[in-house]
DNA sequence: TAAATTGTGGGTTAATAAACCAACACTTTT
DNA sequence: AAAAGTGTTGGTTTATTAACCCACAATTTA
């Protein structure tokens, strides 16, 4: 089961990814093309509906061009 | 499929959690107390066994008394 | 306005993480 | 030496992520 502060955890991310993201112009399918990762998945990712992998952060901060560290700072 | 690159990610994150760890001067058990993650469990992370997910980090970050970002400063 | 791009949501299946347990050797403490 | 704590390994089952696909509305641009 998924608690209520979990479900703000992957929330706020979201929102940071998100930020981020946008803050490059990029569209959630560039965003895809430069990380292994489906383009409805990042979307998911950014509604806090995901609870994604070690992995998957990385595949991210690399697509993002940053560190994994500044992907988790928020 | 998980590759080399990939591999050696893992093994450097186990790395980091190690140190952090035993510089708290925590064992296993210890730490499994502070998190609610399974003392073999921290064990197979730390050999880079296992590709945990962003609540897992949280969990760990809790567990160790940092921010979640430095525990991806590696 | 037509075309291209993007946002959004709803699926699917295979792989694997989470959450456990048990056993035993080794080390430290008492 | 006995007890307590620790390191280490090898399991198990259930829940969930990864990795996809498809459809269509909304927006941007040519």
């Amino acid at each position: 089961m998924i608690s209520d502060s979990e479900k703000d955890l992957l929330s706020r991310f979201g929102d940071h990814l998100g930020n981020l993201r946008k803050s490059r112009k990029l569209s959630f399918r560039k965003l895809a093309l430069n990380c292994d990762i489906d383009y409805s998945d990042i979307k998911k990712i950014e509604k806090g509906e995901k609870n994604i992998t070690f992995l998957t952060i990385m595949e991210l901060a690399k697509g993002l061009g940053l560190k994994p560290k500044d992907l988790l700072d928020f």
